[in-house]
DNA sequence: AATCTTACTTGCATAATGCAAGTGATAATT
DNA sequence: AATTATCACTTGCATTATGCAAGTAAGATT
């Protein structure tokens, strides 16, 4: 019930490495989860549906409960508040960064995108933006006793 | 009806560019149809319907009209065989060899994949890496007198 | 002329998605 | 203590996308 269909962790290993990524990230909405998270923040459920009007509240909890099968995010109890969980992502996901970011820089480059604050960030010094993203999730890491 | 849905252009130029990639990009098949395209050479219909036995020949069909739309590939009739139809990546959808590349390490740092080749020429040098398929490229470019 | 190839389309069954309306656990308010 | 609000979901049902088998039209091969 929980996996995707008929292709199964072996099947999604024989080949490229591409038909894994495309496995885990090739929908509408997983890769636009993980950069909510990533770039803005956003830990909780509420936040991530609130933020793009758009996801149903079915799939915001379908593809959450798949990042985390592909241990690309893990979900944690709130300590403050015991209803919520805290979305956060691993290593894994963290390590998505380039892909995210070459993503941006390609659609910048051949669309009409809007935020190019974010772009300009990127396109100036790629190498030091995602270290520094890399570093605000370490810190993140290490605050939350990992 | 050649129209995904209901985001049409201006909404997707709206937000963030990744916004834009996902729509273009987010779905089980296109990225494999690019990544065969450009590592693989592949330019006929029959040779990506072939390749991976799996994509329905209307789903194929269907994703070469949408690449060609949002001008990521193109068609050219092939000048041997009026029968046939080469399809092309334009200078766009080379530019997507970055975000492959970026994808085809993330999936091999993290999964068990295959093709152990290909990461290894990608992770040892990227930027020469990315030139030569770019090289490659250009030259088909100036061969079919573009 | 008959057959084969290539690039599709069509019809139909199944799976995924979207929307509205719940539900159950916890927290805040009165 | 009881009521209301919040949070993270499920469930049911309609719509849309996908997958499979079969068919088709244009052009090539024999």
């Amino acid at each position: 019930m929980s996996k995707t269909s008929g292709k199964s962790g072996s099947e999604r290993r024989s080949g490229c490495p591409l038909n894994a990524s495309v496995e885990m990230l090739g929908d509408r909405w997983s890769l636009l989860i993980i950069r909510d998270m990533m770039l803005r923040g956003f830990r909780s459920y509420k936040e991530l549906m609130e933020c793009y009007e758009g996801i149903a509240t079915n799939i915001l909890a379908d593809r959450l409960r798949k990042l985390i099968e592909y241990g690309i995010i893990a979900a944690e109890p709130d300590p403050q508040d015991r209803r919520k969980v805290n979305y956060v992502l691993t290593r894994k996901g963290m390590d998505l960064a380039p892909v995210l970011t070459e993503m941006v820089l390609w659609a910048a480059a051949h669309e009409e995108t809007g935020n190019q604050q974010l772009v300009e960030l990127m396109r100036g010094d790629k190498a030091k933006f995602l270290a520094d993203i890399r570093a605000r999730w370490e810190r993140t890491q290490a605050a939350s006793g990992k």
